[in-house]
DNA sequence: CCTTTGTTTAACAATTTTGTCAAACAATAA
DNA sequence: TTATTGTTTGACAAAATTGTTAAACAAAGG
């Protein structure tokens, strides 16, 4: 007997991951997944069940790589501005793979803030690292390493300042007449001013 | 004779603009509009004969109406900081009003780059008036106001500082155990820290 | 009153998208 | 070879959503 295949599986799963968390096609259907992936529609079906169940692992399992990658650069035992420099790396990779995961996670959950519950419940110990990273912040700022403000703020700033600009990409390029490049490029070079900027250097 | 009517179309338009813009519903569908408003489904097409046309009308009504407001302050006559605290001032109210619009707005013009063009070209002047926003930020640099950096980068932070939390809100009510209103709060601190950190004080 | 004009409604049609099924197919173990 | 198991396909059904139409309705002028 022919033993379990999967090639097609992860074929389809992956493409689905490009369209909806790397080209941001949240209104892909089943039929455009199954066209870029090269595959009949009903193999979709039948790997997954539904659009809804293909949909939900996708995000499932790119949110739990993340997080699984940040916590392990929170929880590491280096130096707090490494720490951050860490975080700011592993996050642009992120999302230079995946620019509208946090996005899509956003307006999900604010259409229907039950289904992903168990995605910010699910790991154990996940809250109390988080805690002990505000922790760590605010000893900082006793330190006077950087400005004082509410941990969270500082946190919601960092994030703000990797985030956003993957995002609004488009608007950018548009309204500053860039191409695809030069905007990558002033991507790169925010890196180093992100660290900068939070670190009031 | 019976004159024109103007209210219903106008609630129509209204709830749309609550539903896709405020709700962040970007998936609701003419029902669900229509259901929201009190009002017949067909009436929508009556007024718009679309749903496509009633999402671009709002979309566009939106997008000028916040670019108007913010070219105002970009073009005024006041100092540089002013200028800029003014420029938070006005943007938050807009994104208390309309948190997803921007966001909604770089996932559009992601899928179709063509359609909302002349959003950004309509606007006679208005690359040139941000063209000179960019130099007067360069200006500041040189004055030591602000860090140096490059100018859109400037221009990047601030809008990142501003609109990010706001669309991420559903995630942050997650990850820190957040109420609605202890995370307004939040954002209302922020306002007064987003000035701070862009003038590095 | 009747006519005209604009509004509202329910019923219907069209389209798009999702989901199911049975049959064809391929690989391999016996 | 044949039986078995998993894969792939096209045809079909079901559901959801959008768009149309004709008729009912309401207001106001003649």
């Amino acid at each position: 007997m022919p033993v379990k295949d999967c090639k097609t599986e992860q074929l389809i799963k992956d493409t689905a991951k490009r369209i909806f968390l790397s080209e941001g096609k949240m209104l892909a259907t089943t039929q455009d997944i199954a066209d870029a992936a090269g595959v009949n529609r009903t193999l979709l079906h039948y790997y997954f069940r539904s659009r809804e169940l293909l949909f939900d692992m996708v995000f499932k399992e790119a949110l739990t790589n993340l997080r699984e990658r940040l916590h392990q650069v929170l929880g590491s035992e280096l130096p707090f501005k490494q720490k951050i420099e860490n975080l700011v790396s592993v996050f642009y990779e992120e999302l230079t793979e995946a620019p509208y995961l946090e996005t899509f996670i956003a307006l999900y959950l604010n259409q229907d803030p039950e289904k992903y519950e168990e995605l910010f419940t699910s790991l154990p110990g996940g809250k109390e690292r988080m805690k002990n990273f505000l922790k760590e912040i605010q000893r900082e700022m006793e330190k006077g390493t950087i400005t004082e403000m509410k941990p969270i703020n500082f946190f919601i700033n960092l994030f703000s300042l990797m985030a956003y600009p993957f995002v609004a990409r488009p608007i950018y390029l548009k309204m500053f007449d860039l191409t695809d490049n030069g905007y990558n490029k002033l991507l790169v070079e925010r890196k180093k001013g992100i660290v900068s900027m939070i670190f009031n250097k």
